[in-house]
DNA sequence: TTGCTATATAACTATTCAGGAATATAACCG
DNA sequence: CGGTTATATTCCTGAATAGTTATATAGCAA
């Protein structure tokens, strides 16, 4: 039973829309913000939580702040980074639940 | 004043999660959902709908329904895909408020 | 100033992947 | 059976991009 809910996005929308969603779609970046939903973190304590090399870590930071995922103040030496998107929780939350659904799914198929 | 909700995620669902994100940040994909959001459609129908190629259609669709996004089933000569995760609906919604406060955002900072 | 630490950036490489062209498969009709 | 339509798949090429290495910048201390 469909549920045809949601109105059509306009083609820019769905761009926008997909952008984001591809931000997101990177296991690093994701691992960055998954780290950081916890506590904020400054660049070296990421590199730590999530063992990737530190320009990579950089790398994926900028583009997490350029999108406002994250946002970045400095602490003397040290660049420390949080969550800025609240809405990250529940986009996780929410694939994660989908993701159990779909689990649930497959199991049912092979029984 | 961040929130600290969700528990973190391992290194599994990490990597299941940012896949699943990956497939919505495909525009084309998106663009197929987002057609069939509104009604159960064909490929020929989706084809027209998108103005992709009915090759690439085929494909997006394949992995649509590989992930469980979409499901399909045949009709005579023709396949009809429908929404299957009911939760990309509020995926996209989730997105676009995000989008719609980032924007906010960015203009206060302009001002 | 020099030196040290933390972070960002640039350049390069390698891989991933979207899209197109051609072909294959499937389902119907005569 | 052959023919036609709808869809799927295979192969290929080009573009995007993740990760590494090396370097640059920023801030602090002596």
């Amino acid at each position: 039973m469909p549920r045809k809910k949601s109105k059509p996005m306009s083609p820019g929308a769905l761009s926008l829309v997909a952008a984001r969603f591809k931000v997101l779609g990177e296991p690093a970046r994701l691992s960055l913000l998954n780290a950081l939903m916890q506590k904020d973190l400054n660049v070296n304590e990421l590199v730590q939580a999530t063992g990737l090399s530190q320009a990579n870590v950089s790398k994926h930071l900028g583009m997490l702040a350029d999108t406002g995922f994250v946002s970045r103040r400095r602490h003397g030496l040290f660049t420390v980074y949080s969550i800025e998107d609240q809405g990250v929780y529940q986009l996780c939350d929410l694939m994660c639940d989908s993701i159990a659904r779909r689990l649930g799914n497959d199991l049912r198929e092979i029984a």
